[in-house]
DNA sequence: GTTTGTGAAGTATTTCACAGCC
DNA sequence: GGCTGTGAAATACTTCACAAAC
């Protein structure tokens, strides 16, 4: 779990990045309730199943409409329709893979992207031993071709998987090549102009600030 | 990036949870700073590099002591110390890793965890193909072997990397083994008793939330 | 001259609590 | 009767700004 940028609201008055940090979680647990065939949800029920209060998700969907019904709750199908309005997740969105290590492996097969319409649309490394290579079902680019790759298939994400070391460097690239949002992977505070996404992964960073409530602790 | 719990500060007036998780991106960069020989640092310059205002580093740091000198700044191996004192990491911490495909093997293979203090200690998975397997130098043990294995080895952190039909359950099977911090790599809220810490990481909630900001906006 | 540590001020976020609607 | 939407109140967090320390 990491960071992500501070809420530097531009012109455009958007919602605040801890409410958009939320969205995402409402939909999922929506899209659950819609799978099992539930057709209203209360905040209630809602806050229950994501531990977060009522008053703090009707707070946060009023911010972007009136979706909910007084003394019934909120119409699962519309909720999660709205939301995925909000979200811009109406179409699907291609991303690209930078790093077909271990770990980029492990995401180009990971099969959970596709149903929540994201789809790896291109791979990158810079070892010329997996450039050509074949993986799960994408064949792996030199970087050269970022720019050129990137541009024919519209890529506006993308995902980097490289060693700490070459992760600013890709960025960089990636920034350059219109990315606007990057999901990195790599331990490093990478730095990102203005007008690019950024959300750093880190298993690491997230095991070091949970030893805090563990030191020397007995136990109940 | 994603979810940390809200900052139910116990008892024993901790610090809020924001600034815990801003500690270790501190360490981080310090230990860069030492690896290149640098002796003292600012509060202005570390923010620099990490994207935080100077007032809110020292104001995190002097909730746990005053570990700068006025007018020279911070010496950095001293508040190195300090910090991994803080974070209760000069001990060795061993880890649990529950799950061991992809992902999972790719956690077992990466380096960074190591130099940190982290060693994952032992592996499981259910599946009988997968047990017995020496993976990353660990031989994979079976579920039922949990609570003998973490007792015996004192582990008391995990790493859960197993599909999300099953993450709960794991995740319930952990805590009954005492253990109290649990990184989730699986696409569920899970639930956890109150005294066990939870980072959930999620990819696909980052490229969700980052998508708010992309809707149909022609490109500069 | 520089830079910390910190109250006080300023923002941001969350929660309360209730009028209004179903 | 139940539950949303929302101003107002309460908390939490960040930034300011400056006296004190070097």
């Amino acid at each position: 779990m990491e960071g992500y940028q501070k809420g530097r609201r531009g012109k455009t008055l958007e919602a605040p990045e801890v409410v958009v940090v939320r969205l995402p979680l409402y939909l999922r647990a929506l899209s659950q309730l819609a799978e099992q065939g539930t057709q209203l949800v209360s905040s209630e029920e809602l806050g229950r199943q994501l531990q977060i209060t009522p008053a703090q998700i009707r707070k946060d969907l009023s911010s972007f409409g009136r979706f909910g019904k007084q003394g019934r709750g909120y119409d699962v199908g519309h909720l999660l329709g709205e939301l995925r309005q909000v979200l811009g997740l109406t179409q699907e969105w291609s991303v690209a893979l930078v790093g077909v290590g271990r770990l980029g492996r492990a995401l180009l097969g990971y099969p959970g992207f596709r149903p929540e319409g994201f789809k790896i649309a291109a791979a990158f490394d810079v070892d010329p031993r997996q450039v050509g290579q074949v993986v799960g079902g994408i064949m792996v680019q030199p970087m050269h071709r970022l720019e050129e790759v990137l541009g024919t298939e519209g890529i506006r994400m993308a995902i980097v998987a490289v060693p700490a070391s070459q992760a600013q460097q890709v960025i960089d690239q990636l920034a350059a090549c219109n990315v606007r949002a990057i999901v990195n992977y790599a331990s490093v505070a990478a730095h990102v102009p203005p007008h690019v996404k950024l959300r750093t992964i880190d298993p690491v960073l997230a095991l070091q600030s949970m030893t805090y409530y563990l030191r020397e602790d007995a136990r109940p």
